[in-house]
DNA sequence: TTGAAAGCGGTACCAC
DNA sequence: GTGGTACCGCTTTCAA
């Protein structure tokens, strides 16, 4: 900071007068500087080939002297394309998927800057969900968005599709995971996995502590860990099986009333690391240890502010970063907006099994 | 869902026609079909009032059947005014503050959406910070900002100043109080009254985990916890202050070796929920009970993935919620850029100190 | 290689 | 009350 007033001597005074007022100079102050016409400046400005070298140094160099940039509404309004993705938030998927969500976007965002787009956030109540996707379209605020969370039971897909707007989803629509393009975690393996080895160190009481079973992903994650289980013919036992909006206290309070049953769970596995505190907390607080006479697996989303790393994570885990995810989310849209004719693509990560200090033989 | 193709008798083909296409009517084909110019529609539309009730009915209902909606780049290109606000994030101040970030972003999203503005959200490495405010002043990309987590050696509004961008502060920069718009918790307050909540319980061993210190908000709870000391003629234990991103693992680790300690703290005052649940970890793992052996006040942000509420919370806080702040910021915001001769105004806001179930009377 | 001019889709001033 | 028209700032034919 603090060199925003440097200009060219010769243009000084023309220079600070307008950064004095925050104005910024447009295109045909600038090409009446450089004696040119708009249109070359605006070529030589974009790389378009047919300008001399000469011409487009000149350009360039009072461009940058004057601080020119182009205007985003006007070039937008000119090519038609708005260099700008859309996020629609209700206030449901918000609330329920909150720090996860972040982490997405986080990723998504630095993909887009990247690339030149801006993102839209819009945080809107349920009900004017659709109305903000119509907006997008119609007031043309975005090229494309990504879908959140999707359910099992999903249709903003089905909209987008009569808008014409293209876009990606963050996990799997069932049922149309060939129309649509997506980029999900391979839920279900990761929870059979998981389970597996909970089954391996001698576990047979397992309980399952899932998000919103409406949700696609946590429906996969359920079926992993009841096909783990048939496959040693174990079923589940629906008294510890429970699903909720994955806070802390849905944790604790689950695990610990869980803990009082006569016969009680020996291992958790848990849809994330918020609720796995909350089961860890309960643990304790049964006078237990965690990864002796409790274990502990949980999904890890590798959430800045809960990293579960170290030599020895604290929670074994399946880990999948969900700010990878949002990065590649935004270029697979990227190059779809790109070619608007490509064939819909996905890609399906699998999350690493780290084994960490909460996992143990049963007791 | 499902009634995107609805469209009035007349006019079936056509509409069905464009709606197909993913496309939409614009103003000159909705007066063409009105009859009408294009002035006296979009003076019907927007509310001027020498329109005649029955132009205006008339036209409503055709752009409703129509579907119209005007194209936002337009719109604002013709306005000067870009209808969006922007939140620069650099990646530290993302990383550090995550969650509690996204919760104040979702507070502004929802202003925003009422008033008909967009958010528009720059995810940048901390090198680019500065060009991205830049860019959006110069471009138009925005009509204002909002300043996140302001360091106690801040710089941005002298950026933003120079470049003419209205913004408001989330918290406050340190000795440009009169001179900026800001909101902001009574950071100080909250963490005076409750040492003085700890120290009225007998606490005299007080440890204090805060977030990184040459940030202003960490800086303020700690001179509050520093004056309720001295205010009784006790001075704070270096031993016992730490500062540092607020994750879980920061809790636990530090209260652990706190703990160890010869002479060990007797109660924690913590700067977020997340590092509380750390600390209340480390207790149960030294085999100690909070509320009983050892006190912890955290500060509650009231994510709504972390509740801490019920009859009697699990924590014993001080809460502030930092959604609201968002709403509020927002306003703030948007009524600056509506008269922008405003003087600067700010908000305070105090937080309530809720009792709950993590302290007690010093053993 | 460069320039003139016609959009892009609205808003808003000035007549009528 | 309503309409004609000149912008807003940039891109992009079409000519030269």
């Amino acid at each position: 900071m603090s060199d925003f007033f440097r200009s060219g001597s010769k243009g000084r005074t023309f220079k600070a007068f307008w950064d004095e007022m925050g104005n910024s100079v447009n295109l045909k102050e600038l090409s009446q500087r450089l004696q040119l016409s708009q249109t070359t400046v605006s070529r030589a400005l974009n790389g378009y080939p047919e300008v001399s070298p000469a011409t487009r140094a000149r350009v360039a160099e009072m461009a940058e002297q004057l601080g020119y940039m182009p205007n985003s509404q006007a070039r937008r309004l000119a090519t038609g394309r708005s260099m700008a993705i859309g996020h629609v938030i209700p206030r449901s998927i918000h609330e329920m998927m909150n720090p996860i969500f972040l982490e997405f976007i986080a990723g998504a965002g630095e993909t887009y800057s990247k690339h030149g787009y801006d993102m839209i956030l819009s945080v809107v109540e349920d009900a004017d969900e659709e109305e903000a996707y119509r907006q997008i379209a119609t007031r043309k605020k975005a090229d494309g968005v990504i879908i959140h969370g999707p359910s099992r039971t999903e249709h903003r897909h089905k909209l987008l599709q009569g808008l014409n707007l293209p876009f990606v989803v963050h996990g799997r629509i069932p049922g149309a995971e060939e129309e649509t393009s997506w980029i999900d975690m391979n839920n279900r393996r990761a929870f059979e996995r998981a389970t597996n080895l909970l089954l391996d160190l001698g576990h047979t009481r397992i309980a399952l502590l899932n998000g919103l079973e409406y949700m696609d992903f946590a429906h996969r994650r359920r079926e992993g860990f009841e096909n783990a289980l048939a496959a040693r013919n174990l079923t589940a036992d629906p008294e510890l099986m429970r699903s909720a909006d994955m806070t802390e206290p849905f944790g604790c309070d689950n695990a610990i009333s869980m803990l009082r049953l006569d016969n009680p769970p020996t291992a958790f596995l848990v849809s994330s690391m918020i609720t796995a505190i909350g089961v860890a907390r309960a643990v304790g607080q049964c006078g237990l240890q965690t990864g002796k006479d409790v274990s502990i697996i949980t999904h890890d989303d590798a959430l800045s502010f809960l990293p579960n790393s170290g030599e020895v994570p604290i929670f074994t885990c399946t880990r999948s970063s969900v700010r990878y995810a949002g990065q590649k989310a935004a270029e697979l849209l990227l190059d779809m907006i790109s070619d608007p004719f490509q064939k819909p693509s996905s890609l399906h990560l699998d999350a690493e099994l780290i084994i960490g200090q909460s996992t143990g033989p049963a007791p």
